[in-house]
DNA sequence: AAGGTCATCAACCGCCCTTCC
DNA sequence: TGGAAGGGCGGTTGATGACCT
C-alpha cells in the first residue's frame, strides 16, 4: 500500500461520512491537536486511517499517528536528552546501528524520531567536524574512548550536585540512569550481534596501573569507571604494552582488574576543543592507539584495561558541553 | 537593524512487513 | 491464497529560530 499524499478520498468503506478533498500538510495547529487528543481519548489508538477520517482531521492516518506518537502522547518526554540517555544511545547505536525504534524502546518517553534527530544533528556533526567518517572504526572509537567517558563524567557530576542538594530529589530524578543502563545492558544480552554490555560501577579508588590511590582533579573527588564486558570493541587495532602520554593524558594497560573490564578514567575538566581532539586523534593513530583506523586486527579487551587520565585535558579534547 | 548562515526538529516520503478479508 | 489496507521504520526535507556579520 502506498499512502498517497493527495486529495483523493479513501476507497475503503467508512461509516464516518464524507471525505474532504484537501488533505492538510505541514505543522499541526492547536485545533488539530485538540481534535486528535479528543478522538484518541474516546476511541483509543490504532486504526489511524479510520481515525483520520472519523475525527474530522484533514490529515492522513500516518500523519495522525506520527503526531500522536512523537508529540502528543502523554508519556513523551520533552527537552534535552540527559547524559544517561545519550550514553545509552551511543551504546545501543554501536550495537544496532540506525535501528532507531529499537533504540527508542530502551529510552522510555523518547521517540525514534527524536533519537534519530539527535544522532544526525549532534553525533554526525562531530564526525564532520573531525573529518572522520561517521561509520568508520575511528569515529566509533572516538565515541567510546572520549565521549562516552565524558558523558559518564557528567552523570557523576549531576549525581553529586543533586545528592548534595537533595537526596530525596535524586531518588526521584536519578533512577533513569541505572534503569536505562540496565536496559542497555539487557539489550546487549539480547542483541544478536552482541558486542558487550555496559554498566556504571562505583568509583575506583586505586589507579590500577600503579596501585596507588587514584586522584582526579581537585574539584572531582572520584574517578569514573566504565566497565564494558568482553567482545568489545572489535575494531581496535593494537594495545600499547606500557603507559604512554599525550600531554597530560596517560594511556595505560594493566591486568589488575578482572578480565572483561574496560575502564576509563577521565578527569573533571571540560573545555576541550576540536583541534585538540584532531591532534590527539592523529597522534594516537600513529602509535597504534585504538583510534587507529585499521580494521585488520582485533583487540582483545579481556586482557587489558586502559587508563585515560589528566588534569588539563581541556587543551586536548573537544568541548563536550558544546558538542553534546 | 538587516541579511545571511547554521542548527534543530517536526513532519513527510517511500519502502517494507503484517494483518485482514 | 492473493490483493488491499494498516502500520512501522529509516531517510529526508523544510520551517523556524538562534547566531553571526
Amino acid at each position: 500500500m502506498r499512502v498517497a499524499m493527495s486529495s483523493s478520498p479513501s476507497k475503503s468503506g467508512s461509516s464516518c461520512g464524507e471525505e474532504d478533498t484537501e488533505l492538510r500538510r505541514g505543522p499541526w495547529t492547536l485545533e488539530e491537536d485538540t481534535l486528535l487528543i479528543h478522538y484518541i481519548t474516546h476511541h483509543g489508538e490504532g486504526r489511524w486511517n479510520l481515525l483520520a477520517r472519523c475525527s474530522g482531521l484533514k490529515r492522513t492516518g500516518k500523519s495522525c499517528r506520527l503526531r500522536w506518537l512523537n508529540y502528543l502522547k502523554p508519556d513523551v518526554k520533552r527537552g534535552n536528552l540527559s547524559p544517561e540517555e545519550q550514553l545509552v544511545i551511543l551504546e545501543l547505536h554501536s550495537k544496532w546501528g540506525n535501528r532507531w525504534s529499537k533504540i527508542a524502546q530502551h529510552l522510555p518517553g523518547r521517540t525514534d524520531n527524536e533519537i534519530k534527530n539527535y544522532w544526525r544533528t549532534r553525533v554526525q556533526k562531530q564526525a564532520r567536524h573531525l573529518k572522520i567518517d561517521e561509520n568508520s572504526a575511528k569515529f566509533r572509537d572516538a565515541i567510546r574512548w572520549f565521549w562516552m567517558p565524558r558523558l559518564i563524567q557528567k552523570m557523576e557530576e549531576e549525581a553529586h550536585s543533586s545528592s548534595s542538594s537533595s537526596s530525596a530529589m535524586e531518588t526521584q530524578s536519578s533512577p533513569p540512569m541505572s534503569l536505562l543502563l540496565n536496559q542497555a545492558s539487557q539489550a546487549s544480552l539480547e542483541a544478536p550481534l552482541q558486542q558487550g554490555s555496559l554498566m556504571i560501577s562505583e568509583p575506583t579508588k586505586k589507579n590500577p596501573s600503579s596501585g596507588e590511590n587514584y586522584c582526579t582533579s581537585p574539584s572531582f573527588s572520584s574517578s569514573h569507571s566504565m566497565n564494558i564486558s568482553n567482545q568489545f570493541p572489535h575494531q581496535i587495532t593494537e594495545i600499547p604494552t606500557s603507559p604512554y602520554e599525550f600531554g597530560n593524558i596517560v594511556y595505560n594497560t594493566n591486568n589488575s582488574l578482572p578480565k572483561g573490564c574496560y575502564n576509563y578514567y577521565v578527569d573533571n575538566n571540560g573545555g576541550y576543543d576540536i583541534e585538540g581532539f584532531n591532534n590527539l586523534s592523529s597522534s594516537m593513530s600513529t602509535l597504534g592507539h585504538p583510534l587507529d583506523n585499521s580494521a585488520s586486527a582485533h583487540y582483545h579487551v579481556t586482557e587489558n584495561n586502559w587508563i585515560i587520565q589528566g588534569d588539563v585535558a581541556d587543551n586536548l579534547l573537544c568541548n563536550m558541553d558544546d558538542l553534546w
